[in-house]
DNA sequence: TATCACTGGAAAACTC
DNA sequence: GAGTTTTCCAGTGATA
């Protein structure tokens, strides 16, 4: 038979593309249960993107998220006074 | 002259076509200055994500936010620890 | 017992938490296994842009039907008012 | 004087919000107009709707193309790797 | 009012 | 490891 290093190769491409696709499958269906069980939180009265937020938060190395938000206080307080507060950064 | 209700009713139409997308023109610009000023305070170091949730803060009544960041404090600590802090809630 | 409502509510908050983060694991995992067969591929001598390329246009044919008709719909929409094909001449 | 630095980046800061915050407004009042118009337009006769139809499709076309032509180029890039159109038999 | 669709931003993933 | 692309979600506006 003619072309076997065409057909070896051609198999495996076959099956790269069958398992890729299998998985693609799967994965969809896991993002579809996910917005499933918000949507299920939701019908319990639950707010869902603050839901979000703390899946999110918890995700976050812990101090990571306290230096945002220390971030986020610096830059609303310049944005809002005429003065730095207490002169001790240099805002980024 | 035929259709004169017809050419009447289209002169209006090609009007209001031709002012809706000329102000949707101008909507985009606005919108691409924007995003420009962002980049440049990303350029002098600024956190753009940080900007954005000033602005949009800022936007917002002011009980507002500090409600939506204890609704946020409330679901944390229910997710993190066994037993309600306070138990002064009924959470949603 | 007290506060029934409260915990009962807890209960079903930390349930949520805990199946979206369970599930947000595996597809964690799932990406990483489609990541690894790629990297197979890629070892075995195929081009792992081209790879995806394939898979990708395998997958859009479906999607890209349906918008197709969405289009087709609106411009349906456009045509049962009597301004096309006849009166496309009075729009512009 | 101490803490120029500071100060210098704290009044970036504010001009970037303040120009920001300007220009939303100017936007807000844009998307206000536009309103106008369609309502305007509805109060003649026309069909809002459709009058939106119209205008999304005009402005469809440019987009439509270019989309277009990405999918081209996905087909060629496969086809460039000797996998199209000949050896589409050992694909699938 | 509530749902639907769309635009735009944030985050993730792949490439180099 | 940085930049680019792609995917996902929140917010906004229109419609019923």
């Amino acid at each position: 038979m003619a072309r076997a290093g065409a057909n070896f190769a051609a198999d495996h491409l076959r099956s790269f593309v069958s398992r890729i696709e299998r998985m693609e499958e799967e994965k969809k269906a896991l993002v579809a249960d996910i917005r499933e069980i918000y949507s299920e939180a939701k019908g319990m009265g639950f707010d869902t993107k603050t839901l979000r937020n703390v899946v999110k938060i918890r995700g976050m190395d812990k101090g990571e998220y306290e230096e945002s938000q220390e971030i986020l206080d610096l830059y609303l307080h310049v944005a809002g006074h005429g003065m730095l507060p207490e002169d001790n950064s240099d805002l980024v």
